[in-house]
DNA sequence: GAATAATTCATACGTTCGTATGAATACCGG
DNA sequence: CCGGTATTCATACGAACGTATGAATTATTC
């Protein structure tokens, strides 16, 4: 009953569906999420999914490219600021930490995508392979310059970008399990510092100011 | 009712729907999992998951139950072997990327439960406070010989958890975007040994005859 | 082998789903 | 002001959903 955004008109019917869609689709699964609720509580007709977005799955997809992007962008910052390989890669890691902070919803959404079993929309998967190039660019440089350890690519990246996503997937179930509260601010924090000097440590090969 | 010890043809039908259950939920989440589906494929009845689980919901935590009790023992065990510490960390990280190359369907389980906001049953909880002690323990072990690393025991036994899962969780998109593909064995051994070696890096103070 | 319990089965009920349809309403260049 | 396009709206439709119900069937026990 909660309009995320009074529809004005054409563009504002369609954020509203976008943000709304976000939240329900995240919170419920793509099938759980309902068409129905997603316009009431975006407060729209019921027809302005088929009608902005063709369907259902059009407006889940248009929900995945936006929440993605600004992620991907704030990866490339990182990765083209000056400082060392390690240092940067620890930017990375700070993004991610903070992104999903924001935007606790993004896990879910690309995991229930990936979880759906049909392949990913191309735009989902060029989103993500610029994101794995920034990430990887890094690594290539550190390798050159010979301030880290050799190894894959995709893997060592994916052991970079899979802490952050695990952590913040898993907050309830960790807050119930173990009583850590990632949803705090300054838990969040010591847990981002963790990663990074796991990441640092797991990378980098030992330097003699070692934090 | 549900009979905790049903005799004879009963016990084929739970089990096939519990297979069947988690092979369907897995796929296409619970809400995209239909009742029919589940019952057709298992070869029962369209009553038989109301009968033998009182509803869905519980044929889905019974298959929770089912699916994580089996890889938290093995956890279990390679948590009690003999060995330094960092090499039972080892052995985890091994028995997690074995057991969720064999069942695929697990994180996807779990996710689809974190996901869907609900706090999870007792009984996963209980599960999943077992897995955590025996890595902590772990840890635990190795900072009392001065073998590890100090640091936060949840959060680094987080770390040791978070790739094994994500790799696998993920594996079809790391096919799309980076060609890998984690579901051949010998890549996934590749997988395995690159994050063993992290986290050794990660957590280990160095040794010298470091591997 | 009959009585009793346990399980399977076919079917029905009410609800909710995604989408289609066509009328109503707002916007806008002329 | 007007004609046309873009958007919103109310409603309808068929399909699929989870569960309830009671009869039919199979197993167990005396």
């Amino acid at each position: 009953m909660t309009p995320t955004k009074a529809p004005g008109r054409g563009e504002d019917t369609r954020s509203a569906l976008v943000a709304t869609g976000r939240r329900v689709f995240a919170h419920s699964g793509y099938d759980g999420a309902s068409v129905r609720r997603i316009t009431r509580e975006a407060g729209t007709n019921l027809g302005a999914i088929t009608y902005h977005f063709g369907s259902k799955r059009g407006l889940y997809e248009a929900v995945l490219t936006h929440v993605l992007t600004p992620l991907v962008d704030r990866v490339g910052e990182a990765a083209a600021r000056a400082g060392r390989p390690i240092e940067r890669l620890g930017c990375v890691v700070e993004v991610f930490f903070d992104y999903l902070a924001a935007n606790p919803d993004l896990p879910r959404l690309m995991l229930q995508e990936v979880a759906a079993g049909r392949p990913a929309p191309d735009a989902v998967v060029a989103i993500i392979q610029r994101n794995a190039m920034y990430i990887t660019g890094i690594l290539k440089e550190g390798w050159a310059d010979g301030s880290l350890r050799p190894g894959h690519p995709l893997l060592s990246a994916l052991s970079v970008v899979s802490q952050p996503v695990y952590m913040t997937l898993m907050a309830p179930l960790i807050r119930q399990v173990g009583g850590v509260d990632l949803g705090d601010p300054g838990t969040r924090a010591e847990a981002a510092a963790h990663v990074m000097a796991f990441v640092r440590s797991g990378l980098a090969f030992a330097s003699p100011e070692a934090e």
